[in-house]
DNA sequence: ATCAAAACAGCAAAAACTTGCAAAAAATCC
DNA sequence: GGATTTTTTGCAAGTTTTTGCTGTTTTGAT
């Protein structure tokens, strides 16, 4: 293997997932650490990514810069992410919805661990094939243009066959009295199927979107059983969801 | 063998593969390892690709841009997907596999044209989502890692239910005799299926695929209605395909 | 403060590269 | 055609690069 080669794939896997373990690569690659190691350190020294204790990680992650809003966000959504992922079990057969939090988790997930995906979701099932342990299955039928995301029918029926142990929900507006909300009717009834087909549902938000109502309601927060957000959970912000049977972190 | 010809042969494999060793250039062309080098050291001085250490890179290896500089390629698929697009008419409802010939497709369809497709191709199914008048359905299943297609009996059973005007198949391998074929059965089971619920189907090839055979077989010639290669349809080189009911484009 | 994991520095073996050179092949000239 | 020049090719010796391993130091988390 061309040392290029080597340092193409670990950009692509920085890229990919915003960051990377040199163990992980270097059992990826089947290279010492040091090969590794060293390969970093040279794209670190390009400015091509940003090395850290053990391991690399794109620019612009972790950066809590004030003046871009974006990735202000972003850091807190990769909080979600690796919060969520922590949650996982190896070998689990879970459900993922869209959205862009959830597309954080699905960059987190480590490169060998292994997973059966259900997914309505063009984005997380791209996403996901980067994962070689991962399996994934898409819930095939119509697909909205901007969201990328399967509706209808097709969808709903392959999720009433279907038992799983877990629902990852990524979108969703947020609300103690109101529950889980949408503006989107179709995608209500997609995710109302995702809920019942699973056997536990985690729900992700970042606390821009707690206490917002949308049109139409997905469930109650009795339904749901996990709530992922960027605080710390016994931030006061969260005492409103404390009422209900939820796990919060 | 003139130093010209491997010069060239140098070239096409770097263009083919992005990369290649020095050793497996010696050995493919029979010639002691420096004389290889020498040859790439040349093409590098003349900027036709980049030497590195122990084989060489073709340009725009680094960046992760993902198109490849297949330029030569790639003008016979843009070719054959206009000569697609003219076949196609407002309003039908299709079916489109997989492929890169078939993105170009995808690609070269007018921003305002009507059209209902139905695929079980990811890369085909975000590239149509970009066209507001192309209402996507994806045959959803189990995905496969590197080609991004969905099989598995779910897509088949789909694909029994559908009656659509015409499908068109990208890949595979065409041959007068052996008819299309393909190295992947699961990938065979999915087109298959796609034929079957096409009153029409068009293969696409670029005449470098023409009379080469793979391990396991699509269908023969004479269940397809429609053959497009970037040739002018009166060429020689499609003589062996004439006696079969084909249109030729 | 303690301890395990990660980083570092130095070293040695293997692979790749360079240079110089001579034989072989090709081109040129008479 | 034959001699001569030029180019090309393969080989050998010496150099550089790459890589994995050693032991040591640093780092980060508890």
């Amino acid at each position: 293997m061309l040392k290029e080669e080597r340092q193409k794939f670990i950009l692509d896997q920085v890229h990919l997932h915003h960051r990377v373990l040199l163990n992980d690569l270097a059992e990826a690659l089947e290279v010492s650490i040091d090969t590794v190691r060293r390969d970093v350190k040279e794209l670190d020294k390009e400015k091509k990514l940003k090395k850290v204790h053990g391991g690399a990680t794109s620019f612009g992650f972790m950066n809590f810069s004030k003046e871009d809003g974006n990735t202000y966000l972003l850091s807190k959504k990769i909080k979600i992410a690796e919060k969520t992922v922590s949650l996982l079990s190896e070998g689990q057969v879970i459900l993922m919805s869209g959205g862009t939090t959830n597309l954080e988790v699905a960059k987190m997930i480590p490169r060998k661990f292994p997973l059966t995906v259900f997914t309505p979701s063009l984005h997380i099932a791209v996403q996901l094939l980067e994962l070689p342990e991962v399996e994934v299955f898409f819930l095939g039928g119509k697909l909205q243009h901007e969201s990328k995301f399967a509706i209808g029918g097709t969808v709903v029926n392959a999720l009433n066959r279907l038992k799983v142990d877990l629902c990852i929900l990524g979108t969703g507006y947020l609300d103690a009295e109101a529950g889980l909300t949408e503006f989107d009717w179709e995608v209500i009834q997609v995710k109302q199927a995702m809920i019942q087909a699973a056997k536990r549902t985690i729900i992700l938000s970042v606390s821009d979107k707690l206490h917002s109502v949308q049109k139409y309601r997905t469930c109650s927060l009795t339904e749901v059983d996990t709530l992922v957000t960027e605080l710390d959970p016994m931030d006061t912000k969260l005492d409103a969801f404390r009422p209900f049977h939820l796990k919060i972190v």
